[in-house]
This record gives structure tokens, C-alpha cells and sequence, in this order.
DNA sequence: AATGAATGAGAATTCATTCAT
DNA sequence: CATGAATGAATTCTCATTCAT
């Protein structure tokens, strides 16, 4: 990507994390990124067009470290805690982004409907999935609902990374780290001896 | 309350619900409730004071539901259970006042400082907290960090629900009550025989 | 109306014809009515509401005038003489209102879909058919096709006063208005010996 | 001249035709004639070169036609219906350049002023004025003061015109051609026999 | 000649809030 | 209590034009 998109990006999030993309003003993303106004509008059309490049752009940031875990993982329980802590750290590194990701979901979820939020998130999705197939067959792990996979694997996760970036919390979410995991794979670790 | 004002309350609902309380105006409002701009400020003030009136008498509503349910538990299990269950019916029975609660925590944590929000939330986690100390103390169910308890207990059924009221999930959150008390109960269920 | 609508559609009319619709910003509206750029967009919704309104505003009172016209006329050619002077003499004494109705007939034509102006417009041509017809009948004019009674009465009237207006011509349009009348005469007349 | 400026002006005049001068930006002539911004600037220098070049071109256009109709004529009748005729005709073949030159009038005479447009026009007019004066001088058409010929022979044909450029009729002018020729020559056929 | 990113002044419009009736 | 006109600062977005490559 050109310098000059990236430059409008960083300031954004910045603005974004700090007062919410409502309170965010264009003149703000302006400032921060010593772009013009104009500059702005040529690349990404509105402000809702840099709000759903910095959506789209952080989730990848997010997979794909993602990915890196769930290539190295080879039992289920590895997995299962793998995810977990994968998440409260890439959270606790990037917390700018965490929040903006977290708190835009609604919002981006009128962007979605575009191509491009869609697809990416069909791609990593299907491409999780493959990924964990394998210890579901295996019976590594058990069986649950599609739809509940991510809820009772990073369910509380999410609400201890809620707290935090909403600073109402002075512990990080990583110091729970291991009780998080432990909690998850106790949902998942399968109840009749593998 | 008087008519009004409870038109005028609904209609706000409805709109924070649909478009959040940023995207709200109190024109919005003035077209569904009926009342005219004059009357909407002699009532509450300012848009935010609606906001916070409606927000406090919703937490209020949830917090008691919550507490006829924990009066009624006799086990550790009927306890966790209770609370897993009772969140995802209370959401699918109100699920205006679900979405608006839950888009507003945010914007909340700035109106959480004031009095009225601050005196009752603090006399509802207390209340709770004396509620489940028996359970612990017996041994009933696990004991964790005090902050942990709400996001073990109801963080995955919060990711249900968000992407139900998001309307990214054809299924009821209430569909999938009882894997979630499951889960929930397998984290705070003892190790040792109780 | 309103005075301070009245007001607002003065300005705007002053403005507009001075220096066009899409030259005139809201702000020199604001500027020469003394209203606030609240109170604009209270009444009308938009610049585009402006001109709208201003156009129906405009419209009647030509009509009006013309009704008078007609209402006192007994011949065929006291009703074909009488449009083409009362239209110079309007035009003359009219002239912002004249530039207005005549460079924004095109605009306008978008916004001639909504309901108040196509209604406007339908009632004044079934009056205007209804007063002509027993002229008509009684073999005082000659008989065109529905769609050419106005070319054919204003048609050069409407040249003459398109070079007026936009300052192209020193001579008054009332000055040929003899002429005009002769030569529309000379097209109405009937051939045969009525 | 070269493809590229052609294509430019070509994009141009369909732009400028829909929506008018004002309305079309010089994004929405990039958008259809594929050049670039750069392109466009570097062959016209401003949106304003590029209207001007294209009236100038169109009036051309027209006026050729019409020199090549008047060169034909014999008669005073064949010289007024002939430029009747020519009128309605080249209008129905050339509706975007109709459009065009109609609806640039106004701002065309702030152009006008300009060298090339000023000297275009006045070599026009002495043109047609040199070409129409025998026929005068033959009484074999009326006389009538100078600045109302034009009004006189094309006003109903530019009503009609006008109304079926702004899609406000079905009719294509071309049907009305030999009533409006009658009718012009009604005005302009010597009274006294010749 | 061509490209398209960059510029920035200026425009339309929004919206919470006030206030006279 | 109710009404709705009025306010005006703030905001988003437009667009002709310039300029480096």
C-alpha cells in the first residue's frame, strides 16, 4: 500500500481507539496524518471507507497470527489453549487495534455487505476450519455446533478483554492467561478417555 | 411515569437499539415518541439524559430478574446454570433492551461515574456477591479470582448473543441454553468430589 | 406564509437570479434574509427545497395574472393578443421572477415530479383549456394540436424575452409587443371569413 | 485532432447535455472518456475550455448546416420555412448538441465576450444577414425591426424544441415541421401581394 | 502527452439545544 | 407541560486545479 494510505490509516486508528470513529472527525484524521482533506476523500471515499479499510486490514493482522498458532499446534488440547492465548496476547500487544476491531463490529457490519469484508472473512473462516477438522476427526476434541466454536473457546476471553480495554480493569488479560485456558479446555477436552 | 415521558423513553429505545445512541437524533426520537423537541428536553434534559435514565432503568430490570432466579437456587449447579440460563432468556424476551445495554457498556463507563449509575451498580454487585458467597464457601463450585466469575460464567453465551443481535445468527440464543450451562458448569464444577 | 419564510424565499429569489441556482450558496441566502442556516433547512430541507418552493411560489402568481387576463377577454383575438401582452408586460415588471421561472424550468423539471408542483401544473392547463375551449369551438381561433397553443401564441414573445433578460438585447420586450400580438394574431386567425 | 481530445470532448458533451454545465465535474468527463485528470487539464486547461471549445465547435456545426439551406433557397417562403425546417431537423439529428447550445446560453454569455466566440458569431450573423437582405429588398418577406427576425421565424419551433429536449414530450419536433413552417410564414408573408 | 495523487478553499447539511408563545 | 421555530458551531464531503513522476 502507498505511504501516503498507510499514513491516513495509522492516524485513524489512533483517532479511533482514542474517541471512537462518532467522535473521530475527518479534520482529527487530518491533523494526525498530515494529509489533506482532499487526499482523504481520494483514497478512501469517506470516513466510512477508512473505517472499513481499517477493519479489513486489522482482522488480516489478527488471522494471520492466528494461522501461525494453528500451524504449529498437533494435539487438541494444544489447540484449544492455543487459541486462547493467542487471542488475550495479540490483544494485550495491540490493544489499539483489539478495541477498534471489537467495538467497530457493529458498524463494519454494514460494510461487510461489501465484497471485500465478506470474502476475506469467508476465506479465514473456511480456511480455520480446515485447519481444525482434523482434531474433531480425530476426536481430540469435542463436538460441538458450528456456530459455537469460537463462543466457548474465547467466550470469557472476550468479556476479561472487554473489561480491560474499557479500562475498567487494572489487570491484563494475560495474567489470566492459564486459568482462561485451563477454563476453555475443560469445555472442550473430550469427557470419555480419547 | 407519566404517558410522555414513557413514549418518549420507548421510542428512544427503539432508536438507540436500531442505530445506537450516537447515530440517534433526538429528531429520531421526536418523530417515533410523538412529542415535540420542547417537550423531550423539558422531560430529560439532554439527549444523554435520556440515555441515562433509560440505561439505569434497564440494568434495573435485568438485575432484578437476575435476583428472583439466584433466590431460588439450592446448588452450585442450579446456581451456574441458573445464571447462563437466565441471561440468554432474559436477551431473547428483550432483546431491545439486550442490544441497548450492551452497545452502550461503552459509552456507559463515562456515565458510569455518576451517581445514580455508580450507587446502583455497586448495590447490585454486592448483593450478588453475598448471593453466591454460601456456594463458595461450601465448596460448591470452584473458586476463582473474584473478576473472573462473570466472564467464566457468561462469556460464551455473550458471544451468542452479540452476533444473534447483531443478526448474524439465524439460531435463538435459547437454542443452545443447555450446551452453554454445560460448558459453564464444567468450568466451575469441583475437581475433587464435593 | 410565514414571515420568516417569506423572507428567506426573497433572498433566495434575489440571489438566484442574480447569480443563479448553483451560484448562490446557502450562506448568501442566510446572509440576505437574516435568517440562521438552521432556520433555512427548518422550512425547507435543503437549497434544492428552496428553489422548489420558490418555483410553485412564482408559478401561481404568473398564473394568476394570466387568469385575470383571460377572464376579461370576449374574442378570439382579444384572448391571443391579450396572453402575448400580459406576458411581456408580467415578464417586464416581473423580471427576477421571469429569470427565475424560465432558467430553472429545467431543474425544476426534477423536482416537477413531486406531488405540489405536478399537481399545480395540471390543475393550471385544465383551467387554461377550459377558458380557451368555447373560443375554440365557436371557430374564433384556428385549431392546433393540443401542444402547440403556447409555442405558437409566446413562442417569439419567449425569444424576445430570453435576449432581455440575459441582458443581450437594450430594447424592452413590451416595446414589440404590437408586433408580437400582429404576428401571433396572424397565426391564430382563422383562414376562412369566421 | 487527436483521438484522446476527442474522446474528451465527446465524454464532455454527453455529460454536459444530461446534467449541465454546472452539474458535471471534470471526474464525471474523466469517468467517460477513460483519459485522466492530468490528461484533461493538459489539452483544455480548465472545465471551462473544454465548454468552450465544444460551443464553439457545435455552433459551427449548425450554422454550416444552415448556410448550406439559405445557399439553396429561392424564395422568401423557401428561405422562412427552410430555416424552419432546418432547425427542427438539425435539432431531432443532434438532440445532445441541441441541449448543449441551449442550455449554454446563458453561460455562454459570459464566453461570448471571449475573442474567439465574439468573432464566430459576428462573422455568423453579417453571413446570414447578407444572405437573407435580397429577399428583403424583394419584398418577398416582411419587414420587421432587426433584432425580431430570429424570435419571429424560431421561437414557436424553439418552444416545441425545448420541450421535447427536456423529455416533457413525446412528440418528435419533426412532426410539427410543416404547422410551424405555416406558421412562420404567416408572420412573415408580405401582406400586400408581392 | 499521460497519469493519478495531492491540495485546500468552500459548500451543503446536521443536530443538540434554546426560547418565545 | 407542550409546541415547534430558531440558532450556529461543527462536520462531512466536493471539486477545480496543480504537480511530481
Amino acid at each position: 500500500m502507498k505511504e501516503r494510505k498507510i499514513q491516513i490509516l495509522e492516524a485513524a486508528l489512533a483517532c479511533f481507539s482514542e474517541i471512537g470513529v462518532a467522535g473521530t472527525t475527518v479534520e482529527d484524521i487530518r491533523r494526525r496524518s498530515g494529509a489533506s482533506t482532499g487526499s482523504i476523500y481520494h483514497h478512501f471515499g469517506s470516513k466510512e471507507g477508512i473505517a472499513g479499510a481499517l477493519y479489513l486490514y486489522g482482522k488480516n493482522l489478527y488471522w494471520q497470527g492466528l494461522f501461525e498458532v494453528l500451524e504449529k499446534v498437533s494435539t487438541g488440547e494444544e489447540l484449544v489453549r492455543g487459541i486462547v492465548v493467542y487471542h488475550l496476547e495479540w490483544t494485550e500487544k495491540h490493544p489499539d487495534w483489539a478495541r477498534y476491531l471489537l467495538y467497530m463490529r457493529r458498524d463494519a457490519a454494514i460494510k461487510e455487505s461489501e465484497e471485500d469484508l465478506r470474502a476475506s472473512t469467508a476465506t479465514h473462516l473456511s480456511r480455520v476450519g480446515a485447519l481444525v477438522k482434523p482434531f474433531v476427526e480425530r476426536g481430540e476434541i469435542t463436538v460441538y455446533p458450528k456456530e459455537l466454536y469460537i463462543p466457548l473457546i474465547i467466550g470469557p476471553s472476550q468479556e476479561v478483554i472487554r473489561h480491560w480495554l474499557a479500562g475498567r480493569s487494572q489487570n491484563n488479560p494475560t495474567q489470566a492467561k492459564s486459568i482462561l485456558a485451563d477454563a476453555a479446555w475443560r469445555i472442550f477436552k473430550p469427557k470419555a478417555p480419547k
